[in-house]
DNA sequence: CATCGGTTGGCACTGAGTGACAGGATACTG
DNA sequence: CAGTATCCTGTCACTCAGTGCCAACCGATG
């Protein structure tokens, strides 16, 4: 029924356009009541989003079948999304065109990505202490969703460009060393091993030598 | 009357809740009509953040008189929202004591931060050339947006908390590093400064001896 | 058959949001 | 000053989202 409803729906907005689409329209073509409608959707505009419910199950799902480094578990969970996306790619190319030009739709769609934010903050969050943990972890998750939202777009406006898992895969790794070498660090940054030594050498075409004398001029 | 009918809105969520507040409620409590309310707020809860609309342009205006490093100007220009915050700490530590537990209230003002995100992204693209530029743009904007969001967050949860500019300041620094030294650069991952040389020493309690030594290692 | 939990439909109601129109205030012009 | 154009406001009427309530129905189970 569920998904019979999202069918007529986008049938009915494609032809009339959102606002001129009446919950009582598409509930009489999926031949319900305007009762029942509203009980598989309380929001009206969720007729169309159906599917990020059950994408995000995925995601909460992978997230505890997978151990690795928590920001690589929270992008490989994420991958869920594009999964889904990839199998229902017709019905999600016609949304992409019905919700771009409506704001009260898109604003929904923002909504549901926010859903995908938090539960991976909470899930990076989850073995960070203190209070600067719990930041980053929701700058992170904010991070990864702006990628994934990225890919997406990218995906539906273009058919036939990148692959969006591979895509993804890149801007992942991206975030992810960013986030390894700086404050942005998972387990605070430093206190709890203030006797470990790291080094990094960015695009040099010095020798070691040449480094070691930039860093005894800098040090003081 | 803006600020009128903020004031008497808040006033009266406070004391009946918010689902129990209508707009007519309102209305009449500043003595105008129905109608008139909608003209100025044509969505219903945005009686609450009407300032938003005020810090957005101010966000805006800094976004162009300020000259340096994008992420760093973009978030100096974030700095307007905390300004606001602080000037109008009453309203707003009342504000978000009836929003947090209100979802269609929590919505809208995700909603309002997305403008600020989209705001911040069209920013930083607008000198970024090619697609990797765009994707990045958005993910420091989403970067930064979660760490304001925090940061006000954590003011009005703790009234005697950390500074927030301070606090941001910080997470601005971390989110600049990051973006820094990885691909997720303003202008391309490295060819066009190619012979620039950048060394980033960690936690160290070794001497610039041992760290050079080290470096020798590491070289292959 | 009886009945019991879950789903549906019908009905009525509140309230958000909007279009149309009619004053009323204000400012500008000669 | 009178005349007029402009903007703001209130009134009325209307559509439609969303919800509570109750009655009917359906399938399973004893």
């Amino acid at each position: 029924m569920n998904s019979v409803l999202r069918a007529r729906a986008l049938e009915l907005i494609e032809a009339r356009g959102f606002e001129a689409t009446t919950a009582e329209d598409i509930s009489q073509a999926a031949g319900i009541s305007r009762r029942t409608f509203f009980r598989y959707f309380p929001i009206r505009e969720d007729v169309l989003f159906s599917d990020h419910a059950a994408y995000l199950l995925a995601v909460e799902q992978r997230l505890t079948t997978r151990h690795d480094e928590p920001i690589l578990v929270a992008g490989h969970a994420l991958e869920a999304v594009i999964d889904g996306y990839l199998l229902d790619a017709d019905f999600v190319r016609r949304r992409s065109a019905v919700v771009r030009p409506v704001s009260a739709l898109r604003d929904r769609e923002v909504l549901w990505f926010r859903e995908y934010q938090t539960l991976l903050a909470s899930y990076l969050s989850a073995d960070e202490r203190g209070t600067r943990g719990a930041i980053f972890a929701q700058i992170v998750a904010a991070a990864l969703l702006a990628a994934l939202n990225q890919v997406l777009e990218r995906y539906l406006e273009t058919p036939d460009g990148e692959d969006p898992k591979a895509l993804f895969a890149e801007l992942l790794d991206d975030i992810a060393d960013s986030m390894a070498d700086t404050g942005l660090r998972g387990r605070g940054p430093g206190p709890e091993h203030p006797e470990r030594t790291g080094v990094v050498v960015i695009n040099s075409t010095l020798s070691a030598d040449e480094i070691a004398d930039l860093i005894d001029k800098a040090e003081r």
